[in-house]
RNA sequence: GCCGCGGUAGCUCAGUGGUAGAGCGCGUCAUUGGUAAUGACGAGGCCGAGAGUUCAAUUCUCUCUCGUGGCACCA
């Protein structure tokens, strides 16, 4: 007599089954509905196939559409098989690759036959109808173990290259899957999946855009076509997530910076950022704000030179690393005609010599620090620049103000002993968190270690990532609170980084601050501090940034606030609007009194209705509106709108002023008045 | 840099092998109106750049350029 096997329920009860038995007949045996229901189970822990058969005794979770996360990527991963039978299907001679799971949906890498174009949006609407068709047949999907020579031979002799390599790369002797979607289709895969394509909702996904992507990732290897496509577990989630991008599209920086005049950016300078005043207002608002911050902190601000001979870079590594990414300008006068029209494109003389504009402000900051002699008593030495640096980006990288080719960095070096590293990064940890959170953004905290291609000795790469480890720590931020993870390979060449990653208001993440413990760039540039002892020692040398740059951080706050910016960051904080012309007179006077008082107003004389000028400003996202009319004049009062809200409040115009200026106050600065 | 899509008025977009249209915005005039669009009239375009096909190109083809969605990159 054979035993039953032990399965046990979340529940806490046992229930014997006959061995071969699988998860779907454990909720037959509880009931239809949750056999209906089930999608997938949870074996010890492990997502598996509902119809896969116990090993032995077991932890069982019936997974439904109720264990969203989980759902959710076993849906997408089925509506990527889908998506790629549907192509095989009505492409014959297409080569199939990968095709996981990703955040809102799926994808599917596939090489089109030579027979034909890549393909195109246009080609959507026919796959999409051809995976519905395959949800409606409701093809039992069946997991069946083969050798890895079988799936060799099969995927070769069905000319599918992609997944015979892919199959040679597998570990020899290990059980390798496939499923079949019926008896007619099959995708190598690990699985799992639902017990057959009709579980799917077939007006739960949406087939979205095409891109291209390199095979494996990689550059240089063919460039196969990538369809995406977002999918859900029903109908009123897709629905639900449309929306959301709509919402999103709507919050978008450069989109906003259009409407609100903040800024523009334009071909003859294409990722170089035109800053119209009240873009440039934001800007200024940050740049005090962070000069506060660092001053208070012990930082001392410097500023360095926008171009420096080549050779500097060559000594620094970054020329022999980034050269592609620089640019550089020839030190010579260009030759210019008599008319005093240069040629487009001057020639270059032979034995020019070469500058480079900076990359970055590391260098710079190093030769500060070797100006003269120092001592370990005078460390930690802080320097801080509101560097502006400019990097050749790649065309195909450059986005609004998210990726620019010129950018300013709050950008400082902290110049210390080997011993004031983990409290130094500590610090830092703190004064990042207090910015963050006076913008209101959440993070994660990540470390991202040594990378394959690197300088430096192993000794101190350990050193390295293990001080930024104990200074997380020691900031209380090693924890899941702070998403704290780390990042295996994704450092900078010369030192591992902390990262900081916002939350938006939305749930974007955006990766803006960091650390670095570099012990590379003061060898290679040969700074050295005085110890006790009286010898020479190189210091360690911490590079760091809070707004990562001021462009990119605008771009975050835009879209984080939707335009509707704090008072303290907003170009113009109020806007003065009487209804009638006689009123104009007392309408200056209250915008006198508010600027006075520091406030950033301005008043709308113009011959318009109120209700138009409400609707402009509202528009505008101007956060106060001081609407003025015979009443107020009289009273000497203001009838305030504030952005956001419903009602309006009329109250004395002094203590509009009051109550405006507090409002505007910047968060660091309302702190200590608190 | 690679793949796909795009570039028409300040903005959002329509349109055509015979050198252009709307709405908003802008200007002028009238209107002085209590919280999200008052009306009338008017100005405004090398249809991204270059080359080709054609009697004729904003329209078709090619190259370039910029933007855009991805990929790759991101010191």
């Amino acid at each position: 007599m054979t035993q039953l096997l032990k399965i046990s329920l979340p529940d806490g009860s046992v229930r014997e089954m006959e061995p071969g038995s699988s998860p779907a007949d454990v909720a037959a045996a509880i009931g239809p509905g949750l056999a209906k229901a089930a999608l997938a189970a949870r074996v010890d822990g492990e997502v598996r196939d509902l119809n896969r058969p116990f090993d032995s005794d077991a932890e069982l979770a019936l997974i439904t559409a109720r264990d969203e996360a989980d759902a959710l990527e076993l849906v997408r991963h089925d509506y990527a098989h889908l998506l790629a039978e549907a192509v095989q299907t009505l492409f014959p001679g297409t080569q199939i690759t990968f095709g996981p799971a990703t955040s809102d949906g799926f994808y599917y890498d596939v090489m089109a036959p030579a027979s034909r174009d890549p393909f195109s949006s246009e080609d959507l609407p026919a796959i999409e109808e051809k995976m519905r068709e395959l949800i409606k047949a409701d093809k039992p999907l069946r997991r069946e173990a083969w050798s890895r020579a079988d799936l060799i031979a099969k995927w070769e002799a069905d000319g599918e290259a992609f997944k015979a390599e892919w199959a040679k790369e597998l570990p020899e002797g290990e059980e390798l899957t496939v499923y079949w979607s019926g008896d007619d289709w099959l995708d190598m895969c690990r699985g799992p999946h639902l017990a057959s394509t009709g579980k799917l909702d077939p007006d739960a996904f949406k087939l979205t855009r095409i891109a291209g992507a390199y095979w494996r990732g990689d550059q240089s290897n063919p460039q196969l076509t990538r369809i995406y496509g977002t999918g859900w577990l029903n109908k009123k989630q897709l629905k639900q997530h449309l929306h959301n991008l709509e919402e999103a599209a709507k919050r978008d920086h450069r989109k906003l910076g259009r409407e609100m005049d903040l800024f523009h950016l334009q071909e003859e300078a294409h990722g170089s950022v035109f800053w119209h005043p009240k873009g440039y207002m934001i800007w200024r608002e940050l740049e005090a704000y962070m000069r506060r911050k660092m001053d208070a902190t012990g930082y001392r601000e410097i500023k360095t030179p926008q171009l420096m001979d080549v050779r500097q870079w060559e000594q620094s590594g970054h020329w022999g690393k980034y050269a592609e990414n620089m640019f550089a300008v020839p030190d010579m006068v260009p030759q210019v005609d008599e008319d005093g029209d240069g040629p487009a494109k001057p020639t270059v003389e032979k034995d020019a010599d070469w500058m480079a504009i900076k990359p970055m402000n590391c260098p710079a900051h190093v030769i500060v620090f070797k100006q003269g002699i120092t001592s370990y008593r005078d460390l930690p030495i802080r320097l801080g620049e509101m560097g502006c640096c400019h990097r050749n980006e790649p065309h195909g990288a450059l986005h609004g103000l998210m990726r620019v080719r010129q950018f300013t960095q709050d950008d400082a070096h902290i110049f210390c002993t080997e011993e004031q590293v983990v409290e130094e990064v500590r610090a830092f940890c703190e004064l990042a968190n207090s910015v963050y959170k006076d913008f209101g953004f959440t993070y994660h905290v990540k470390l991202a270690l040594r990378p394959e291609k690197r300088f430096g000795s192993e000794a101190d790469w350990d050193k390295a990532e293990q001080e930024l480890r104990d200074a997380v720590a020691e900031a209380g931020m090693a924890n899941d609170e702070y998403g704290w993870e780390e990042l295996p390979g994704e450092g900078a060449f010369y030192a591992p980084k902390l990262e900081w990653h916002l939350t938006d208001a939305i749930g974007r993440t955006w990766q803006v601050g960091t650390i670095q413990g570099d012990r590379v760039l003061p060898d290679r540039l040969d700074a050295t501090y005085v110890g006790e002892d009286g010898g020479r020692h190189r210091p360690v040398m911490l590079h760091r940034a809070i707004f990562g740059s001021y462009e990119r951080f605008i771009g975050i706050l835009i879209e984080h606030f939707a335009g509707r910016l704090p008072v303290w960051l907003a170009p113009v904080q109020a806007v003065v609007a009487p209804i009638v012309s006689d009123i104009d007179g007392y309408a200056s006077e209250v915008e006198a009194k508010l600027k006075a008082a520091g406030i950033r107003v301005e008043s709308d004389l113009r011959n318009e209705k109120i209700n138009y000028k409400v609707r402009e400003h509202s528009l505008a996202k101007v956060p106060h509106l001081f609407v003025v009319g015979k009443r107020e004049a009289e009273e000497g009062t203001v009838a305030i709108r504030t952005l956001g809200e419903k009602e309006q409040r009329v109250m004395p115009l002094d203590e509009a002023v009051v109550m405006l200026k507090q409002a505007a106050t910047p968060p660091d600065l309302a702190e200590q008045t608190a």
